[in-house]
DNA sequence: CAATGCAATCTTGTATACAATATAGCGCAC
DNA sequence: GTGCGCTATATTGTATACAAGATTGCATTG
């Protein structure tokens, strides 16, 4: 497995638990460091972690149940490859339910709250810099984890937060634009809405963002086309 | 535990799974077999299914998951409690999601599904009539599921079955209206307007559908009012 | 060379044993 | 009667052993 010795935990005094290897794993996968389709195997797990397979199986539950994970029985576990279908579905479920968070965020954000998104966006731009796409990646995520935060709902913001994850694994398989995830513009106007507490102009900002990074999968649907113009041509020979 | 002998699982061909147990408790839950709070010992349900703690602690985990049941660590498992707040979050949730499944219902359903719709309402009073007042919970629930499966957006169709699920807890818990749940012709009205493929209508008829069933919960919060009023009374004398 | 069959090995599923923590009950002091 | 301390017991957390299923590698056949 294509977990390397660097990536291996601390040793640290907080005990490995199923959530610490859990979120381990999450992040790791969020940061591209783990491929999806790639088989987790149990014994590997519990020797990286130094735990039983009984906390490494509970850790990998978790991860099936956000859907990141997907568990074959008699097979194991491995990073989900979500279908295309999929995909359009997390994005189209962002899209119904981030706006509304950033409508929210506008009428409950702090000055700290604002700051704080400012400092993501900061952090972002200096991954980048730096060559570090996964971590740019990871806290692109986390923006819109911070948003939902300050709305403070957090059934939604539990939601919101399967989501950009399963986001992860769907920009790793379908996601082909040059150019960064989210363009720091699209993020930075929407500091600025919330800023201002403008709950408007803040939905439909969050939810032209997520529109446009909906349309950058969009963009994978065209080699379908391709394949039909193809089969075309295979036919007045075959 | 409260769990009643009749409430046995038959020992069938099929083998008992974390996940046909995690379904049948969830079922037991849903038509308030079981009350929140209620705890769950691994132990007893170990005897209760047949199998040993491993399965029951899986199937366990799956409930936590979906937030119906609460694991307290070195405690037990319990039926969750849901607060105050994570209720209006879960209806606010439900008002948000399932409009739009409502509106693409009207545009995807089939003759067949309209049949299993009226099928439910059907199931639904004939419950209510024999007092059978847990089923009818569970079928009224079953109804928004279906809506939701004809809709065709599996990733919005999990996140209402598990909002549906903690409603169940929700109302066992904040539920005081004296009429059945869903008033069967909310769910009419619903049917005929998806029937007749008008989305804006069948969106319409489900927002005003959630936020009437949001309102009598909302209901429940009078009481604090008559303690902060008590409160008051208590105060001259204290 | 490719296909098939078989045995060995690996991995996952499940039960059980042991460790750690919490709870209940009893006796004693005030 | 109430509160505290202690012990026994129950329950949960975790590791380990065993069973079941899958995969791999090798030998044989066509």
């Amino acid at each position: 497995m294509a977990l390397s010795a660097s990536k291996k935990p601390q040793k640290a005094d907080a005990p490995i638990t199923k959530d610490t290897i859990a979120n381990a794993l999450s992040h790791a996968i969020h940061q591209h460091w783990i491929a999806p389709g790639t088989k987790l195997g149990e014994d590997e797990l519990s020797d990286i972690y130094g735990v039983s397979r009984t906390i490494v199986r509970a850790a990998l539950q978790t991860l099936a149940h956000q859907q990141i994970v997907e568990i074959r029985r008699n097979r194991g576990a491995f990073i989900a490859k979500p279908s295309l279908t999929e995909a359009h579905e997390v994005f189209e479920a962002r899209e119904l339910l981030e706006p509304r968070t950033a409508r929210s965020a506008a009428r409950l954000a702090t000055p700290q709250d604002i700051d704080l998104l400012e400092g993501h966006i900061a952090q972002e731009h200096d991954a980048l810099k730096a060559g570090n796409h996964g971590r740019a990646l990871f806290l692109s995520g986390q923006f819109h984890l911070e948003v939902a935060r300050i709305a403070q709902q957090q059934t939604i913001a539990d939601m919101i937060k399967v989501l950009i994850a399963r986001s992860s694994l769907i920009i790793a398989l379908y996601w082909r634009r040059e150019s960064a995830l989210c363009e720091s513009q699209a993020h930075h106007a929407l500091i600025k809405a919330i800023a201002d507490q403008d709950g408007d102009h803040a939905e439909d900002l969050m939810k032209s963002h997520l529109v446009d990074l909906h349309s950058a999968l969009n963009l994978r649907e065209q080699p379908a086309v391709q394949h039909d113009l193809r089969d075309l041509l295979l036919k007045p020979s075959g």
